[in-house]
DNA sequence: CCACACCGGCCTCAAGGTCGA
DNA sequence: ATCGACCTTGAGGCCGGTGTG
């Protein structure tokens, strides 16, 4: 910059004070100072900026999983509003590795962000421990619970997965068998014990079941076909998650079963890609708009100085029914022992 | 960091040495200088650090769209490989819009990255302009040719797509119709004028056909259902993207039409949850695993001060043939008038 | 508009200390 | 006691900008 000033004739604070597009220049000087830039090829050091003012316009965001479209959805929402402020988003990838979440939020806070957002992986015992005493403004979302000590954004999902297992039941499902990616993700946990609620309330508490299959589709691939291939397999899956939903569709299209007639599926989060299925998939759909809105209005609100005890934020989500999911076949075979229920069916509707 | 120092009771520059993880302090001192910086809350300023050094480990990688798992994909190979290398990846969404993308090339360059990796959006001149005279290590990759005046790293798209043209040419389709996202994206031109070719080479020019759908599956959706509601419907689809897939397949089951009795679908590029598809459909396979060490090899290379010319590495795609493509249904309407054809073709096998 | 101090860590450098051989 | 090797110190300049007088 001093090449710059020293080049359009001005003193290095007069360049500055262009660059930021500051006022108090005449249009003569700025229009120097902007050639002379132009025409060295120069690029403002926002590093030196930001360390000498110590004010940055730049947010942190630690994305746990970008594969996860949810994430990836509220992202773009939460960038929208940031750009719309005046700020600009420094995204980080965890990888949903603890460990590396750990760094990511190192670097980020390294960096100076004006604030951060984040949503943790699972075990986040590890993030705790670095945002401890962290000073820049924070909301964290989606796996937290309300006693988290910071800003938070959530979806009600022990509500959502109670609404969902009731829908399942309503259908005359019994053999109903949870998918969750892991427990020690708030979120999933809450899930679980929302859908344990449902069936505990149906008097189907014997019947509860809820497979742990890790984070990946390959692992719930795997733990849907093993599912599938039991003697008395669940009627109906609910899996907890994007990823749960991609691996156990796979393992319904391997086991050559049928969607709905062999087994119904409700999965908790909806993708683009769902759409395209034929059945069309029942789901769990979270508001990711108000979601992510809300995020940014509870960061901006402290980027702007109104600080405040952390405030709990608590999203409403909705079931969608759709195709996935209906009432059971009745004993289509030898290991079905519960065809002559009481409870009454409503015949298959034909696809 | 001094205060970290008079706590530790040793000076400012071993201090120093000892958040950087240099050499030469003894493992006493070392300890001390790590307790005070718990202690206080102590986080280095890293902006401070690559300022007055003028080093980094940052690499700027600059997508333009989060929700292409092709990018995804890509993005996670490299950052491995960056982080087994000891740098770390800045992330920045372009959102498929030039000027975003613009803005955010700024952004990363005015944060003083030690590299910089980006795939283009289309109209790609706003990149180049950003780029020029940047004086960091660049990559570019996917949305580039070999005119291009950086590293790149490519998949040969053209060969790719005659490649998938002419297995459908082979199964004994002519009215296949080409779709892709905007012929001002470098690799979709590619793919298209690949197309191209094989149709010319086969003498079906006539019935050669591009549509341009635009970079969104809802409008790639529009455009399919369009095409397929015509009275002369093609029998093939060639969809350019993985975009353009989604928005195929959602308008083929919205026309009620099956894969592949009805059309076959043929898509450049996979995606995880086409895994769950039924019928399979068949795609061309870019090498992502190759694509991403490329890039992070060609990074590193100048990373490391080994300047050179420009090098341009092109990966080979390969096509897998799955379920989606398949010979097409002879006259199933009035409006097929190919029926009778000198062309041999192979009985419809039974899915 | 210019001059100047300054943000927070880095780097160099001369000078002195510690330690084992 | 001597010597070289290695650690440690403190000062001061510096990176590239910002803000005050």
């Amino acid at each position: 910059m001093k090449d710059v000033a020293n080049a359009a004739g001005v003193s290095l604070g007069t360049a500055s004070k262009v660059m930021a597009g500051a006022q108090g220049v005449s249009p003569a000087r700025r229009q120097q100072v902007w050639d002379a830039a132009r025409q060295l090829g120069y690029r403002r050091n926002s590093l030196a900026a930001e360390l000498r003012s110590s004010r940055s316009t730049s947010i942190g965001f630690v994305v746990p999983d970008l594969t996860n479209s949810f994430f990836i959805e509220l992202l773009c929402v939460v960038e929208d509003q940031a750009l719309a402020s005046g700020y600009r988003l420094l995204l980080a990838h965890a990888q949903e590795d603890p460990e590396r979440e750990a760094e990511r939020i190192r670097f980020v806070l390294s960096r100076q962000v004006a604030g951060m957002i984040i949503i943790p992986c699972h075990g986040y015992d590890h993030a705790i421990e670095e945002l401890r005493e962290c000073d820049v403004p924070l909301v964290m979302a989606d796996r937290v619970d309300n006693s988290f000590p910071a800003n938070t954004v959530t979806t009600d999902s022990r509500r959502a997965a109670s609404d969902g297992t009731d829908h399942l039941i309503a259908l005359g499902h019994e053999r109903i068998t949870f998918i969750v990616n892991a427990l020690d993700l708030v979120n999933s946990r809450e899930r679980a014990d929302g859908y344990l609620d449902a069936m505990k309330r149906a008097g189907l508490a014997r019947h509860a079941r809820v497979v742990v299959c890790g984070m990946t589709d390959t692992e719930s691939h795997a733990a849907t076909l093993g599912l599938l291939s039991e003697r008395e397999r669940p009627t109906a899956l609910f899996t907890g998650a994007n990823v749960a939903t991609l691996g156990a569709l796979r393992a319904i299209r391997d086991a050559e079963l049928r969607l709905p007639d062999d087994v119904s599926l409700l999965s908790f989060d909806g993708a683009p890609w769902m759409s395209v299925l034929h059945p069309r998939i029942s789901s769990i759909h979270q508001p990711v708009e108000a979601v992510g809105r809300a995020i940014w209005q509870l960061l901006h609100k402290q980027l702007q100085g109104e600080s405040s005890e952390p405030v709990h934020l608590r999203m409403k989500a909705d079931l969608r029914v759709r195709e996935s999911t209906a009432p059971p076949h009745k004993a289509t075979g030898a290991a079905q022992q519960n065809a002559g229920r009481t409870r009454k069916r409503a015949a298959l509707a034909d696809r």
